[in-house]
DNA sequence: AGCCCTGTTGCCGA
DNA sequence: ATCGGCAACAGGGC
């Protein structure tokens, strides 16, 4: 689930019901957390969530103590506000009207970290600029000084952030370019569309709360299957670097 | 029951 | 440098 419209949809869930004063946190210690429970608790226990920074699929919780905390989803990461919603919990903020925050994680892959500074650690990560920030000639120089598939350009978080295995899909089949299409063999062209394609799709998915069921029907999103007809084809799944992919032979060269 | 699949990322080795 | 394979993990589908 969570690529760059989902991760903004957190943030924005995160913002609107997390900024009251956290009476107490509840720490499920695991692989994902690179900082201490107390540290954890020292600098969310007594304070408040002041706003919500993202960048790619990282969220930042700025706290009112002057530190950040940082949040990576992984593969089944969520935020989930309410009561009782124990099941697979990683982190609970817990308020004084009773509700929590939690961060849940089912196959605990993901990070829970403190950080002072945002762009030091993006910068120490070697995450490039997030997809939806990203200028036409950063994506033009990015795309340009890469090479491979373009479907594992995309996806690359130290070239450009957000963009996961499905809006990775959705970009291309939206832009006529097969997942596998070499970055030399792109022409200028294409790349620029393929940029405007890319922001297109991003401000969709995030005015419809990142749920592919309000997508309109023409999506990719929502027609991955194989043998499933796309206007002037049918769906067929290949494997680029691994991972599933879905295009449409008959419009994507 | 057991095997294969999966929205992420990082490491290893050809 | 690039790419495939695998591993972390756990639940769902067949």
């Amino acid at each position: 689930m969570p690529e760059l419209p989902d991760v903004e949809q957190m943030r924005s869930n995160m913002k609107k019901v997390g900024g009251k004063k956290i009476e107490s946190v509840h720490v499920n210690k695991n692989r994902m957390f690179k900082v201490s429970d107390s540290t954890i608790r020292r600098h969310l226990v007594g304070n408040r969530i002041t706003k919500v920074i993202r960048h790619g699929k990282y969220l930042f919780a700025q706290i009112s103590d002057g530190t950040l905390l940082v949040l990576h989803f992984g593969m089944t990461g969520d935020i989930v506000y309410g009561k009782n919603r124990y099941d697979h919990r990683i982190l609970g903020l817990e308020y004084s009207n009773g509700k929590n925050l939690n961060i849940v994680s089912v196959r605990k892959l993901g990070i829970v970290d403190v950080t002072d500074d945002i762009d030091n650690y993006i910068s120490k990560k070697g995450i490039g600029p997030d997809a939806l920030r990203i200028s036409k000639e950063e994506f033009r120089r990015t795309i340009g000084s890469s090479s491979g598939f373009i479907k594992n350009v995309l996806m690359d978080q130290k070239k450009m952030a957000g963009i996961g295995n499905i809006y990775a899909d959705e970009i291309l089949y939206q832009s006529n370019i097969h997942p596998k299409r070499r970055i030399n063999k792109l022409k200028d062209s294409e790349i620029d569309d393929m940029y405007q394609t890319m922001l297109r799709i991003l401000k969709l998915a995030i005015r419809h709360n990142a749920d592919p069921d309000n997508y309109p029907q023409t999506y990719l999103i929502s027609n991955r299957k194989e043998g499933a007809c796309c206007k002037k084809g049918h769906i067929k799944k290949i494997r680029v670097n691994g991972r599933p992919t879905y295009y449409c032979p008959d419009i994507q060269k």
